[in-house]
DNA sequence: TGTTAGCACTCCATTTAATCGAGTGCTAAC
DNA sequence: GTTAGCACTCGATTAAATGGAGTGCTAACA
């Protein structure tokens, strides 16, 4: 048996249905709901004929059909139309909090939750090529002096360093200097022990301090690995009869807490082709999902790219009945205007 | 009527009671449990009396007595022994983070929802004397400036900034100088226009930069005021029948997604008396609450110091029949240990 | 006067039975 | 190939029956 034109469009029906109502689809409302006219009799064989297939089954015998994972996934790789969605305010997100990097990820998050009504996620971009773009000392006070990283991607960390005896100003300068001549440009794995030791070297008496200094890039880098998680809206998750019952819930809301796993789940599997806006969007329906215990949700990941190889993902979290059109056309959009807004940065 | 020794003991053992079972708990398992050697007849007469004093109630006719809040409450202000807990690890956690204040923090609030099995939350220390200690400003490529700038507490922040026209090295340190000349040290209040225009006068032709300075550091103050509040362990919340159906779950989760209204729960009253350790920790109890959506939990919030001024406030969430002597020497014992590590940095 | 045994009573929780109705599969006619 | 008709299934909802934990009250006792 295989599927025809006019199964594909039953199909659509139910999932449509469905994905509204929540509710199995019965061959009645099918009859009316679509232009075939047709009978209910009729849907029933071709219905059916879907239940055979496996794209749709029965919660019960006497109960409508609801589609399964096969059928979700028909729908969304030859059905869906991702419509392009309106997304109001994110550009004033986008653009408000462009230099405080952590902050602009928690309010995309937000907003997303709030516009999408589902549960989301975002990995902090990490830096695809680690290069060193400057290195800074400078003196606190006495005995403490501050570490400044300035990475590619305009990533910025600090690090405070207890020092014991003071260094005067001059000394301070030729510590900066050889600093950054050393390792501005540098990529992080090519910092190896032969150049520590000549930096420390050429510091002479001072080279304790260089050591520090490079330890502090060393764990600013390690920290950096550790990718920060930021999810919003998990409390939507009550929304869907299907997934707020207690033993759904607790398990979601554990998922949630534990942003590592999280971060896993998003960062697994990126391989897709493709470059800018629009691509690297993907679905998980239900039992194709990584984990466990997120068997009874979708999924969809889009990757985002902020310029200069910083890269993230974002994740979007909900139930199998999903709004797939709405909700890719929601990521196809937000790439496109983080595309516009960071995109031609990069010249 | 009022309360003697014999019914304080009773109500003591109701409460112990139903802590552990979440049971409403009857006569006879008072008769057997305690030592007073009373037949259930007449704990049923006490308890008749404890209730119409209005410290236990009946869910209904012919159940047990469950604590009411006024009940819970006399435990909390005469019975309970806040135990010293071990906490052991906790040390580790304060002090390998030390420099990373947020990262300490998260770790720190999971760590609390570990071991004590609730939801917790903690604010991000504030600073009460909003002091600047150091601002700098360095070249980190043709147009772009990085402003770093420390407060009293040492409290790090950057920000970047773009920058028409080249400076020069020499300009470079001259504003440098100018920068810390003048805002080191002072107060954030005590920066108003005067000082302002001064500085840019002196400034000449850079005093764009100068007021782009200015305004990273109202900016970055302004940042520090609407305070972060991490949370943790929100899932443990289902652990507790009386708190995981849906509706209220519902509700909790919501109500810790959002962590602006949060702090101000948290922060809302400090106004407890006292010094040190020990002190600062509050108890409030169901409907105590100043949030409707935790009418059916106990908050207990302690007030932390890292020194130098910096406080914030730690609160745990749990259901009514929380373990408070647990919990509130958990919390004890955490703020002794924190005014180990971060108290004596005072002198 | 305080304590205790005994007993009737209440009310929730759980189980069991009864009813309802949406939706199906199948057959026979068009 | 399509459709009307009908018997059938099975979950969901409602109603009734049962059991038991715990109470309040009374009367007897120290």
């Amino acid at each position: 048996m295989e599927m025809d034109e006019r199964k594909a469009k039953i199909l659509q029906a139910i999932i449509r249905n469905y994905l509204e109502t929540g509710e199995p689809v019965g061959s009645r409302t099918i009859s009316k709901y679509t232009d075939l006219n047709l009978s209910s009799a009729t849907i029933r064989n071709e219905m059916a004929d879907l239940e055979e297939m496996g794209y749709i089954v029965q919660p019960h015998t006497s109960a409508g059909r609801i589609p399964t994972d096969k059928g979700y996934r028909f729908y969304v790789d030859t059905m869906m139309e991702a419509k392009e969605q309106e997304l109001a305010e994110v550009k004033d997100v986008l653009l408000q909090r462009q230099d405080r990097l952590e902050d602009m990820l928690r309010s995309l998050v937000k907003y997303l939750a709030k516009d999408t009504q589902y549960a989301t996620m975002i990995t902090a971009p990490s830096v695809q090529k680690n290069r060193l773009k400057f290195v800074q000392l400078s003196r606190v006070d006495e005995h403490s002096y501050l570490a400044v990283i300035v990475m590619e991607g305009n990533i910025i960390k600090n690090r405070l360093l207890a020092v014991e005896e003071a260094v005067d100003d001059e000394t301070l300068l030729k510590l900066n200097m050889l600093l950054n001549t050393q390792l501005s440009g540098m990529a992080v794995q090519e910092i190896n022990l032969s150049m520590i030791s000549r930096m420390k070297t050429q510091a002479g008496i001072h080279s304790d301090i260089i050591s520090n200094v490079i330890d502090a890039v060393g764990e600013v880098i390690a920290e950096d690995e550790d990718l920060q998680v930021y999810t919003s809206g998990t409390d939507n998750i009550f929304r869907y009869p299907e997934l707020a019952d207690q033993q759904n819930a607790s398990q979601l809301i554990s998922a949630f807490e534990e942003k590592q796993l999280l971060g896993n789940l998003l960062t697994g599997e990126t391989g897709e082709d493709g470059e800018g806006p629009g691509t690297g969007i993907q679905v998980y329906i239900g039992g194709e999902n990584a984990s466990q215990s997120m068997k009874d949700c979708s999924v969809v990941t889009a990757t985002y790219e902020l310029g200069d190889g910083l890269r993230g993902t974002i994740g979007i979290v909900g139930p199998r009945r999903m709004d797939y059109d709405k909700v890719v056309g929601t990521l196809k959009t937000l790439q496109t205007k983080l595309d516009d807004i960071y995109g031609r940065k990069e010249e």
